[in-house]
Order: C-alpha cells, then sequence, then structure tokens
DNA sequence: GATCCATGTCAACGCTTGATGAATTGGGTG
DNA sequence: CACCCAATTCATCAAGCGTTGACATGGATC
C-alpha cells in the first residue's frame, strides 16, 4: 500500500488501470456482481479514488463502457461485391472477436452488462439496431430496409450469445470458416433475399450443392 | 401482519405463493437485484420462511425455474411435414411465447437469469443444444446434425432476444407471421440445407479491420 | 519558496443483504 | 388430552455494499 497523497511521478497512470480493471471485471461478473472494492483492489488503488474520477459505480460504467469497434468502418465497403455481403459480416465479425482479446473481453463485456442494466441495454440495443441499419444501408433494398438489418442483427447477435457468452459446444468449438459457410448465406438471404409476403424464398447456396 | 406460529388451514399456500413471487421477480430483475426480502414480502411471508423451505437463494432459483415447457412436445411431429419444418419452428415458439402471458414470463425469467447467474445458464445452454438437438432428430440429416441444431438454437435465441428482451423495434412489433415467413426459411436452412464444405469467397477487408 | 489544486489514502458511516436461532402456534397422532 | 413436529414469525447477526469527508502529499504557478 503506498503512502498517502499524490504518488510521485513515473508510474502507470491510476486513472487507465482503474478502466481497465473495470472493463475486465464488468466483462467477467457483469454490473451488480462488479464491487468498486475489486475494481480498486485490481487497480491496485483505494476505492474512493474511483469516486474521485467517476463519482459513480455508472458513471464508472459508462467510462469503461467505450464502443470498441465503430460498426460503420466494420461494415464499410460491402456494396463493392454485394453478392457476398453476407459472408463478409459473419466472416468480419468473427474476425473481430477472434482478433484482439482486449476487443473481444469489451465485447463481451457489453452482452453481459447490457443483458443485466438497462444503461447498456440501449448501447447494445443501438448497436444491433440502428448502427447496423446505417452501416448496411447501402447493401439493403429500400424494401424493409429496417426489419432486414434488425433480423441480421438477431442472428449474428444468436451466434455471438452461442458462441461466446453461453458456449454452446457445436457453436463454441466450429472453426470461423465453418460459421462463415453456414451463417453467410442466411444474412446474405436477409440483405437481399425475399422476405415476407414472397413466396418461395429459398436460400440458394451459391456452390450449389444439395 | 399474522400472528406467529402455524396458520389456521383454509388460506392460499404459502409455499405456492413464494414460488410464484420469485418466480416474477426473477424474471423481472435477474438473480442478485432480486432480494429475499422483496420475495417475502410479495407472497406476504416472512423472509425466514423462504429459508425454511428452499435453504438457500440458490435453492430458491432452482425450484422457482422450471421448464416452462417440454421442447419435445413443442416441436413433435415436425418430421411430417418436413418442407416446412423451418416456419413450424418459428411459428411454434413465437406461438408460445405470444400465448400464455405466464409462460411468456418464465421464459423470459429463464433467459435473463440464464445470462446472469451460472446455474441458470446451464439450463439455457441445454435447451438451446441439446434439448433442441433431440427434438429435431429426425427432421435433420446425419451430416452436422448438432451443429445444425445449434445454428437452429442461434437464431431462435437471438430472435428471441431481439423481441422480448432488448426489444429492438423492428423486430419487437413485427407481426408475428412476417417473422414467420422471413426467419422460417433460414430455420429450414439450418435443418436441412447444405452447411459448410464449400470453399467461400473473400471480400476484401477495408481499412485493416482484422 | 509560498500557495493552490489535483491526486491519493484513510476511516468510517448508513444501509442492505442473506442467513440464523429462538420463540410460538396449530395440526396430526397415539 | 398429551405429545410431537411442521409451519411461521421475530429479532438479530455478520458481512458487504456504495459512498463520503477529512486529511496528506506532490507538482505547478507566480
Amino acid at each position: 500500500m503506498p503512502p498517502r497523497g499524490r504518488r510521485p511521478v513515473g508510474g502507470p497512470d491510476p486513472r487507465e488501470q482503474i478502466l481497465t480493471a473495470a472493463a475486465e471485471l464488468f466483462s467477467e461478473l457483469g454490473f451488480e456482481r462488479t464491487t468498486m472494492r475489486a475494481v480498486a483492489a485490481r487497480a491496485d488503488v483505494d476505492a474512493a479514488l474511483i469516486h474521485h474520477y467517476f463519482v459513480n459505480k455508472e458513471g464508472l460504467l459508462s467510462a469503461a463502457l467505450v464502443m470498441p469497434v465503430d460498426a460503420g468502418v466494420l461494415l464499410a465497403g460491402l456494396d463493392q461485391d454485394p453478392e457476398h455481403a453476407g459472408e463478409a459480416v459473419v466472416r468480419r465479425v468473427l474476425g473481430l472477436w477472434e482478433g484482439d482479446p482486449e476487443t473481444r473481453r469489451r465485447l463481451l463485456g457489453l452482452i453481459r452488462v447490457g443483458l443485466s442494466h438497462d444503461y447498456a441495454a440501449g448501447v447494445l440495443r443501438d448497436l444491433l439496431g440502428r448502427t447496423i441499419l446505417t452501416a448496411l444501408g447501402r447493401v439493403v433494398p429500400d424494401d424493409h430496409r429496417a426489419l432486414r438489418a434488425a433480423l441480421v442483427g438477431t442472428q449474428m447477435g444468436g451466434l455471438l450469445l452461442g458462441r461466446y457468452v453461453l458456449g454452446i459446444p457445436a457453436v463454441r468449438d466450429a472453426p470461423p470458416e465453418q460459421l462463415v459457410a453456414a451463417i453467410g448465406p442466411v444474412v446474405q438471404h436477409y440483405l437481399t433475399g425475399a422476405i415476407g409476403g414472397a413466396p418461395a424464398a429459398s436460400i440458394n447456396q451459391p456452390h450449389g450443392t444439395a
């Protein structure tokens, strides 16, 4: 335990350590089970310092829960190959999760917390709804645009839920490219296929095996 | 407030009232935010009585969290019309949720709690994985059977998440038959379509986003 | 080098939580 | 009727929670 008062310069930035610790714990435990004292302990800091910087536990949440990726960037350029946009969406999202562990942890935290706390639920709803909608704007035809984007959201959300949150074995252990091959056509269908009223909305495999 | 000691006969069964209250609160608030005292108050009972019957808060959870529907029954007979099994799955699941409010609340609770507490997470994983697998057994071809069932689980789970938990507008407000028409073919595809195997064409990533 | 403020710890408060043990009542059984 | 056990409340506990105010320290400013 360091002595009282301001620390000499040189050491790590305590504010940053608090944010890191909070992000880790929130993502592992959710909002309620994460205690200020635990965050303080992991950040090697007194608990009161958290209040000094972030006022509240909610303030800490807001600060720690930054959206770790810009959906617009992630999903940019899909209209350049509209026929494989579905596979690209799945591949990029999975690539995002499988890549940097820090990003993955933040996303996982977003989901975990979002399912237990209202503030983050808004962020999550926003991500799965409006953000994806605008990001997919150019690829998606005008009719049922909002519904199409939301359907993509449900499929991708369900995938992430099964693979990373619940850990359903068949989905958790599948190699990413298998998931891309399996789910890509579905996303493609939601993006550009016949939805609703149209008869015989079949999902055609581009490589024609049946 | 009733006096001490055993109640005279005739009134409602306190044990049952506790279970009802617990199911309601767990489904509304999740595990952590549901307090024993709140359950006791709603059941019009002293908090200690809950411990008398269910020992623990976890014991109460286990008792209150009965699976409100038998997946085998819900998904029975799909093989009699295998070509429309996908639509049938979506229609039956949505029908289940849109029907009895009590069932709906229990299912919602299962999801809410399952995403915040390990015990219920197991139940949920089981439901979305193994249970659905056996229920779909006859319809699903042998190859990738577990994966197919799990994929159905992700799509259905994502749908329920978007519609009932997060409340994404386009999905929340859509009439059930529109969702059946939109998602049914996807489930059908997961059940009987061509999955994986085919080499996937790649799409160029923008801005070096992995 | 005196002053001021951001930074940091310490000690504690007030509250809620899950849980426990004793006390009390009523029904069932002999 | 006497006895026992289940049912039920009461009073209370220890722990943990988020939060607060007071205090100490060091860097920056003039």
